[in-house]
DNA sequence: ATACTGTGTTAGCACTGCAAACATAACGCA
DNA sequence: TGCGTTATGTTTGCAGTGCTAACACAGTAT
């Protein structure tokens, strides 16, 4: 390392300090390659494929990084959805999150995510089950697995639909409002 | 041109040669690059630069095309959305596409598309506010808006995690039912 | 001590987007 | 008819990318 007056030939921990070279491009807004991230963390253009076989895979190390994030943030903050309410504020919490890291978000969810053993699968099953757990305790008698699935997906949608633009808002306060009015207005439609 | 035994300097109808060749490409599965698509179309690796300023112009214009075969399919297939069973249809018809034509629907949707003057950008209007006609006319109390949104919302989320792998389902017939059921459970929660 | 293994480096290939300078053909106008 | 102008395509070249192969260095095990 370089906190040492060593040789540093060998970096000492080069995964991590590429994983955060990474995103900090990343949500620098910079184009992010393994050329540029290795450059960023001081080693040579080739040194990251030791650690990542693929570029894919230093995404999906981000992603997966993105993910406990997310995670993080929607259970820690406020406690698992409990009521309708809650669900709105889930969905508004959960498009404050891919506003704030956009970047980030495309990576979690922007291609094919095929590989079985891809953390990123991992990492949104746990999401998805998570979701349908606790929908489970508050409606017991719907369908809990199409219920997740709804709210995900309509908060998911919402969300990438004001990170391309289609959905067009002035401020985060005004996007918020439109979450949870579209929320609401959805699911009082039925009614 | 070719058909004809003249020297085909100019070759007639590049433009369009080169959207069909890119959206062959597109929907083959091949990554397409601008390079790529002059080669298929049997001109050299800058041609595409007289016709479009960039690779996203290209881009652009295959998203167009895309927007209009989406609103092509939700529109003229059944009519508009015009009872609650309706919506659910279209969301279903929705996730269809974007399973039918991945590629194309990525191409689409998956990045920022800031221009004002941007072709998507008019062309996603164009399919928000027909949603929000439609809605209009069925629910005459309802926020349109907000129930647009949310309808757009949550076909287009559903649609993106399930082309993602974030979903799963075994066949497109089964996708379907999900998407189906998502849409009942979600509008049924609040009765 | 010696071989081995893990980690980093250099060199090089095929590809990409893009700009500049050039070539060719069509069209407008005398 | 002939001559410029303009649209369209070509060649050349640069910087950047992902990735592989061959090499260099350092710590570990035998």
């Amino acid at each position: 390392m370089s906190t040492s007056g060593k040789t540093a030939y060998h970096h000492g921990d080069l995964r991590a300090a590429l994983l955060s070279a990474a995103m900090e491009m990343l949500e620098g807004g910079e184009p992010f390659s393994l050329r540029a991230v290795a450059r960023r963390a001081g080693v040579s253009p080739t040194a990251p494929y030791r650690h990542f076989k693929d570029r894919d895979a230093l995404e999906s190390a981000l992603a997966a990084e993105g993910f406990r994030d997310l995670l993080d943030g929607l259970g820690g903050g406020r406690g698992l959805p409990a009521s309708l309410p809650d669900l709105a504020e889930f969905a508004v919490a959960y498009v404050a999150f891919a506003l704030r890291r956009p970047a980030l978000f495309r990576v979690m969810f922007g291609k094919p995510c095929d590989g079985a053993d891809d953390e990123r699968v991992k990492a949104a099953d746990a999401l998805h089950q998570l979701l349908a757990d606790a929908l489970d305790r508050v409606f017991p008698d719907a369908d809990a697995e199409a219920l997740a699935s709804a709210g995900w997906g309509l908060a998911h949608g919402l969300a990438c639909l004001y990170l391309d633009g289609k959905l067009r808002a002035a401020s985060d306060e005004e996007v918020a409002g439109r979450v949870r009015g579209a929320f609401l207005a959805l699911v009082s439609v039925g009614a």
